[in-house]
DNA sequence: CTGAAAGCGCTTACAG
DNA sequence: CTGAAAGCGCTTACAG
């Protein structure tokens, strides 16, 4: 039998007091006397009361609800996320709502809707492009945003990033100290600061031991582009052939090392492959990838904070943080002899 | 400098009608003139206008927005889904909140959740636990359910499900026609539904051939699963060794492919494996495997459609829809010589 | 073709 | 410790 949902005035007329005195026990507002918000509990429980949360935002001005904006990438990195972030969201008690930015698109293609359901804060993937103009437009109707490895332009919003340059740089330690002759990197893309904060660490750890960069590809962030690099590498001749391989990110290095066995080479006897980011399918033995991997759950964590603390009507003043990820050993590259095993970044 | 997001109330001021109006104009109501309509279309432009959602819904008792019920599970065949479902979402105008439940729960406890925000219906994937009162107090609130590749207890929920049984036939047909002499099978969980269907459906394949299962092990859904299952069916003695694996997830069948190979077995020459979904990562080289291919978007097409029609106050009925996969050949099993290539199970 | 009024289900000063 | 009243921003019969 289809019942409607009660609301605070069916939840009254049964406690025989008003539907103030209903809402104001239901939050457990300390002028109700205790007996009272019991009963009503009580109440509200039996008839399997639940707030409605379109009436309750009408007048606070708050939703409970921030977005999660993607891209749309096939980008295995954000699909683990997912779960993820829903989990943090969950924990906090706040709810999510996905907003999907299509190949091409920017963050302003979705902003009507964000303001539609009055968010109360939006968490911005790396993959979506931020034009200057949407940060100002967010700005200018106070809807709070934290862009995760990606700084607002105008510095209108917040960003969380992880320690791109510091992990690659350990990268390019890692595989120095493995006494590797010819070292490769391979880019996401040309534009991407992502992509660039990562390369401009990886050639400072090398450049301080004197070295440089034997090669340099670009991999699209795909797996696709990353094998078509590995091929281009391999295919070298024997002087100038790379044997280590760092690549900006982890499914770029899925490919490579695709491209590198099935160019014949061992792993990591005769080349080493580094990637970036932790996925999860890099611990699988086909991959069994050494890896910088991305602390995001406290970066989503830190993420939520920036949205949750505005206790005043104004937003947060934008903030920067950036948190170290983690090096990851596993098979795919040589390890050096006096290499701390278990270390991590986060422990220097 | 910011401003607060401008109301009907602003617009009607500004173009000397009623709110009333602004109310029709906006949403291209025939009885207001169309010069009208066109005079407040632009106001509202200039002004930025965006009507609030929560306010509407308030009124019109439909939300706009429907539940994502995903598990907590590292499985990436659903991470890689949440992509697909919010441009399917997006494509018809209806927004996705996500709700998460927890390992060891049930969708019971995300209910009040979803009552809260009044959502439009909710879509609830395989991995998410269904206990019969929760679809029937979802039902009692008039929130439709979809669940996908899952039936509801009671009948009082739709279902969408990908033919499962054809699938799995199909595959075991493939395996049949290629001479494979020991074929073994790789279950999710032993009480899984889903895993039971593909299962009947696979070993009907092989008994419409006269044959029977070799060898059956379980591999929970998981890659460390399959693998195991990989490594017990490889160490069995030569003469039953299976040459032929069909796993009833890509994940697992990940994983039989790595126990497989580091078995020191050649893939597809000596031992042939099978999987079921078409996760993109398929298409990697280092697994390139055969599978059947979910028809995910047209699930999600159909489940959209069922929570969008119903055009009364009342839910539409309860269906079922089983959709047909496809069949993807690739280089992990042997191909039977006199096979069509291309072929799909679709063309059947 | 348009408007005044009521109401969706809450919360929150303001009174007492 | 509790209530009456106003109001959040819309939509929608009901009138005209």
């Amino acid at each position: 039998v289809a019942k409607p949902i009660p609301t605070t005035q069916a939840i009254s007329e049964l406690a025989g007091v008003s539907k103030s005195t209903v809402s104001r026990a239901l939050k457990g507002d300390e002028r109700i006397s205790l007996e009272t918000r019991k009963r009503i509990g009580g109440i509200a429980e039996g008839l399997g009361y639940t707030t409605n949360a379109m009436a309750r935002s009408l007048v606070t001005g708050k939703s409970g609800v921030i977005g999660y904006v993607i891209g749309q990438t096939e980008n295995l990195f954000y699909q683990e996320q997912v779960e993820l972030i829903s989990r943090v969201a969950a924990d906090r008690g706040v709810h999510l709502m996905l907003f999907q930015v299509p190949l091409g698109g920017d963050l302003t293609q979705v902003i009507p809707s964000m303001l539609q359901y009055r968010l109360d804060g939006c968490i911005v993937i790396a993959s979506v492009p931020v034009s200057a103009s949407a940060v100002k437009t967010c700005a200018s109707y106070r809807m709070p945003l934290v862009l995760l490895n990606r700084s607002a332009p105008g510095g209108l919003a917040s960003s969380v990033f992880c320690a791109n340059q510091d992990g690659a740089r350990r990268a390019a330690e890692f595989l120095v100290a493995g006494r590797h002759q010819r070292i490769a990197f391979v880019a996401g893309r040309a534009d991407s600061p992502l992509s660039l904060d990562r390369e401009a660490g990886f050639t400072a750890g090398i450049a301080a031991a004197g070295r440089k960069l034997a090669a340099r590809c670009i991999g699209h962030f795909t797996f696709e582009g990353g094998f078509e690099a590995g091929r281009e590498l391999m295919a070298l001749p024997a002087s100038k052939r790379p044997d280590a391989i760092f690549a900006a990110s982890d499914v770029m290095a899925f490919g490579v090392l695709d491209a590198v066995r099935s160019a014949g080479r061992k792993v990591p006897d005769e080349v080493s492959v580094v990637g970036f980011d932790g996925l999860r399918a890099g611990a699988w033995p086909a991959y069994d990838l050494t890896t910088v991997v991305q602390p995001i759950e406290s970066m989503f964590v830190r993420a939520m904070e920036m949205l949750g603390r505005r206790d005043g009507k104004d937003p947060n003043p934008p903030e920067t943080v950036h948190i170290q990820p983690e090096f990851r050993l596993r098979g795919s590259a040589r390890v050096p002899a006096d290499w701390p095993l278990g270390d991590t970044l986060k422990g220097r």
